[in-house]
Formats: C-alpha cells, structure tokens, sequence
DNA sequence: GCGACTTTGTGCCTGCGTTCACAAGCGGCT
DNA sequence: AGCCGCTTGTGAACGCAGGCACAAAGTCGC
C-alpha cells in the first residue's frame, strides 16, 4: 500500500490481526476514481467471457478486451487484493466476485428516475439496468397529466411525493432527466428524501451537501468535444491554407 | 505561453507576424483534454448569462457557477488567449466568441443516430443537439418494422444505407445507440462512411482506426461508480459494526 | 493625472495517475 | 524433484493536471 489517503496513519500496525477490518475501510478508500470507473468495464468483459465458458483469463488478454494497458490492469486488481495466479491469470468467477464486492453490487440498488421526458423514458424502459442490479423502482414528474400513467410497469408520480415514495422503497441512487430550470429543485427533493448518489443529465452544475455523491452526464458536452476534436484534426491535416476561418489573428506587439 | 507541446520548437520567433497561422494549430493541439470538456460548461454558462443580459463576468463568478476552482478556470481560458480584462472580468459575448471558434462550433455539425431504440429514440427527439448546433439528420436502424417511418421528422433508413446517406448528409458525427452485439459493425460502417467521431452508447469498446475519436458513455458504469461510492459511505459512516457482511478476512501472516 | 483597488495571467509546487521494468511466485515438463 | 517459462504484483520514474500565490495590468474615484 504506497498511497495513503491523506497523511493520517492507522496508529497501530504492527499486531497480527485474523479479520483487519480498518484495513478494509482504507482499501474501499484508497481506490483511485479511475480505477473504479475501469473496474466496471472489467467486470463486463469478465461476465461476458464467463458466460462463453472461459474459466481463466490473463492480464493481458482481459486488458485487450477493456481497451487498456495490462500494466494498468494489474494495478487497478491489485487494489482488490491479490486474486490472480502467477504462471495462470486471473480466475473470473473469483474476480467477477471481487469486482462486484468492492464495487458494492452484491445488494441491488433501487433507481429512481426523475423527470419522464425523452430520456427519462428511455431510461425507464432501459433494460441494462435492471439487469445489472440497478431496477428503476420509481418515476416522477412535474406534469399533471403523466402523473399515474405506467412506464415499463412503474407507476409516475408527482415531484411532491420524493419523499415519501423512495423511503418506502429504499432508493440509493436518484436519476435527474429534468430540463436544467427544475434540476436544482428536483436535487434538493432527492437529497431530503435521503438519496446520497445522483445521475444527472439536466445541463447544469448540481449544488449538493458534501455528504452526496453527483455525476453528471452531459450529452451535448459530449458532443462539443467530439466537435473540437473534428477541427483539430482539420486543422491538422490542411497543409497550411484556408485557416483564415479560424478568424486566428494573433498580433504579437 | 509556458508549455510546448512536445519539445520541437517553432523555428524563429523573432519577426513580427500579423498573422500566426502555426501557432493556432499549435494552440488547438495543445489543449488539455479534461480543459477542453470544461470549456463547454463554460460555455453553457456564459450562454445562460448572456441571454440574462450579462455583459461581463469574473473568473470568481464564472468558476462558481461551472461549479470548478477560479485558478483552474483562469488557466483553461488562458489557452484561448488572453480575452480578459484585469480589474474587470471577462467580456461574455468575446468569450464566448473564443470558446465556440476554439471547439469548432462555428459550423454545424450534421449528426447521425444508428439504433432507433429506447435510446435511440430518444435522442432523434432531443432538443438539446440541435439547439447547440448538433442537427440530428439521419437515423438507422436493422429493424424492418422501423425502415421508413420517420421519428422527428427525421426517416429512418437501413443500417446498409450509412454509406451512402452519411456523405450525402455530411456527417460528422455517429452515435451508436444499438445493443452491445452489432456496435462494433456499425461503428465499422460509420467509419467506412468517413465520419472520424463517434459517440458510442453500447457497452463495448470499439476498435477503430487510429484516425477516428470514440467517446463512450455508459450509464450502466455510471451506476455502478455511485453504487461503488454507496457502499463505501455506509463503510465509512458505520463505527466498526456490521462490517462482516463485506466478507472480507484479510489474514497478515 | 495619480493612487488605490480589483482581477487576470502564470510560474511553481504538489499530488495523482500512468507506465516501465523486474523480482517473486506458480505450474508444467522432463 | 528440479528447472524453465510464463504471468502477476509492485517499486520507481515520469508526466500531466490542479491549486496557490503573486506580479502585471487594467479601472475607477478623487
């Protein structure tokens, strides 16, 4: 374990403990952001080959398959413990178990969705969620002619209820698919009711308590990256006319 | 302007050009990735500002609402150029003038939709592109059922027909909205067809020429990240208790 | 016209994440 | 049983991105 979290120790290290608990809680900790992100990835390749029949993979191959460096790969498993065999690689029955444990999927999830436009539709009916241990158990919505209507068998109901609704069904993670003027409002509803993780794709910056978790999505954002990449090559590529539509008139003094 | 791309120099830099062509492709090449997705909330924000009237703005104000640290900010826009005013702020309609020229966003960039499913459908729907100047203008699919009607507005043509309507179109940019089994053969399409950015929504990891740009998004992995940090609350939070349920025995020799 | 105040632009440092390279460990073959 | 080859796990180096803090540069008031 090289990186510790932020200075502070655990006092003591020294004993021979059978169960380290701490240690435990400062590996989930000590997981980098981006390793988390390509854990997911692994753990669909795994499943993936697991249900081909494929009992063992090396670090090699499983890291061909996520689109990574294998150097990366081991590092990023290696923050779960030791679970491949050298000579071997990695057993995927045992690390789709690893995976799923550090990545908190041994429990499902319930989803709320919030907002029925477009994409809050879509995502009602997406069946990759439930099927990764995500159901989307409730939907809400401001419109008062959508209230009461079923989606893919979930009944919608108002924004007022929030509170009521995912307590009694024990949501974690709360879905934003509002335009970005209720984003905010629908947040704060979600965060009241209790809801500690959400997926936003309103077109805003969400202001949340530090106790709870945002990532936003962003479509359009998306795409203006994939726009900025299109000139860049264009720009590369182009010998050396026509850049005058860059309206680029760098005067230095 | 501190950081050189990559060591080679531009050979003299003693006259004095009034027009610096090599240096706004340096510039556009030197762009940080993670400056150039935050350059488009900025320019989401300015846009909202701009359309309330407001006619300046300050790092402060503007890193506070994009919802990042001013210093960054001020960085990420000194690789535009200095558009600033010390004592004052940034001009907002300048800005975002210089944000949109440095992403590309003075053209349209025609899109094309390929999966007219859950999702698919709902961005052909999704007002958010063609507002930003992405037009959604073609729509594919493998579906029989589907060739023909139109969603939008927009028809829906056979996946055989990319080729042919992409060029005809313009595209520039595909999004793969289909489920994980055909991705890889229709990015291959789409790349046939010469579009070179892909916005892939099917959970697997395209290969692609070295010449064509692939964001992915994936909600499932999105989903699986917050569980991840759910799970490591409830770690966090509970004093020592309960922590079995992990299974996690870590045995110290 | 000058001084005080405000805000930008950026040099420097720190820390995280990635990559390299290799020792340690394990299985299979002889 | 012992050796050989393969693959993991990780120490160390590197590079990029983020944050601090300040000098430069401009505005506003007097």
């Amino acid at each position: 374990m090289t990186a510790q979290p932020d200075g502070i120790e655990p006092p003591v290290d020294n004993a021979v403990p059978t169960v380290d608990v701490p240690a435990a809680r400062e590996r989930a900790r000590a997981i980098p952001e981006a390793t988390v992100a390509r854990l997911a990835v692994y753990l669909r390749v795994l499943i993936g080959r697991a249900e081909e029949g494929v009992a063992t993979l090396s670090s090699e191959e499983l890291a061909a398959a996520a689109g990574v460096n294998s150097a990366k790969l081991r590092k990023d498993l290696s923050y779960l413990g030791s679970y491949g065999t050298r000579g071997v690689g990695y057993d995927v029955d045992i690390l789709v178990g690893q995976i799923e444990r550090t990545l908190g999927l041994t429990r499902k999830h319930s989803v709320a969705v919030v907002g029925v436009g477009n994409l809050g539709h879509a995502l009602a009916g997406y069946g990759g969620f439930s099927s990764r241990g995500f159901p989307v158990t409730a939907l809400f919505d401001v419109d008062e002619d959508l209230i009461g209507i079923r989606i893919a068998g979930i009944e919608v109901h108002h924004l007022s209820r929030i509170p009521e609704v995912c307590a009694e069904l024990d949501v974690t993670i709360g879905v934003i698919a509002t335009p970005g003027e209720g984003a905010q409002e629908v947040c704060d509803l979600l965060v009241k009711a209790g809801v500690r993780c959400i997926l936003n794709f309103a077109p805003v910056v969400l202001q949340v308590p530090e106790h709870v978790e945002v990532r936003k999505v962003d479509l359009a954002v998306e795409l203006q990256i994939l726009s900025f990449h299109v000139s860049r090559r264009e720009l590369a590529e182009e010998p050396i006319a026509d850049l005058t539509e860059l309206g680029e008139v760098v005067v230095r003094p």
